[in-house]
DNA sequence: GTAACTGCAAAATATTTGCATCCTT
DNA sequence: AAGGATGCAAATATTTTGCAGTTAC
């Protein structure tokens, strides 16, 4: 797992720095997509909240992890599949946020294809669905 | 016009201010959807921030408007449709952001059905697509 | 050794809350 | 008149920026 972390800070041209393989291992490990707020708590303080937001800053930018659009206003963020480089998201996978556990979810189900108007261009598609997910259904 | 906007606000036994008046027809007016510091301006400083504030929630909670999912941490808002009441939404409908204005489309394209895990109950769903709109891709 | 990264302090923004006053009904 | 809505002040929360000290390479 410490090899893997590791190549995916490598393979970005960023120094491996305790703060950065501890956010990568977060999102390793999380069920869903994590928000700012979540990482600080998991993190215990070990680390300041600003390099949070700086780490988060530069993950996204480098294509290593995705914003997820949600109604309300939190930012979330997770990893992004390994065919996403830098600058070039190919995330058009769906969302899930269930209403009862707050956890999101990142399904591997494809995004149907969308009609726009003329003229319309296309860059990027995000589908996101929320209810009741498999654990509280019941 | 001004009936229309009276007759939005009767129905759900709100008050007939001039700060809601004016948000409404903002609304109305307006190409897409709007953010709070958009509304904001638009008000030209006759009205409180917290005023915009209270409002845009007010509305929310009466089935006026909607909150629409954005990538980045914005919070944008548009009018429902007029089968909205209170509590039950039925906005499946697409957003448009465009990259280049920042204009967000309701775009009347219904939404194609999601294919979900077993035991996942899907109560809302939003599609946000992002590209150049219209008047941007030429 | 040098460039990059982090922590701390502080600034800038955004959002929420309490309360007195004013307006709608 | 009464309840609800607004404005103002202030408390909170969130995000950004600058800079000095530290760490990775």
């Amino acid at each position: 797992m410490a090899d893997v972390i590791n190549d995916i800070l490598k393979r970005n041209q960023l120094s491996v720095t305790d703060s950065r393989k501890k956010i990568l291992e977060f999102f390793h490990h999380a069920d869903g997509a994590l928000a700012h707020a979540d990482i600080e708590k998991m993190s215990g303080e070990s680390f300041d909240r600003v390099t949070i937001y700086r780490t988060l800053q530069t993950f996204v930018e480098k294509g290593i992890i995705h914003t997820i659009p949600t109604a309300d206003n939190s930012v979330k963020y997770a990893l992004c599949k390994d065919e996403c480089a830098a600058g070039h998201h190919h995330d058009d996978h769906i969302h899930f946020l269930c209403d009862d556990c707050g956890t999101t979810y990142c399904l591997d189900t494809h995004v149907p294809a969308v009609q726009l108007p003329q003229g319309f261009v296309v860059k990027r598609t995000d589908v996101v669905v929320s209810g009741k997910c498999g654990k509280c259904s019941n």
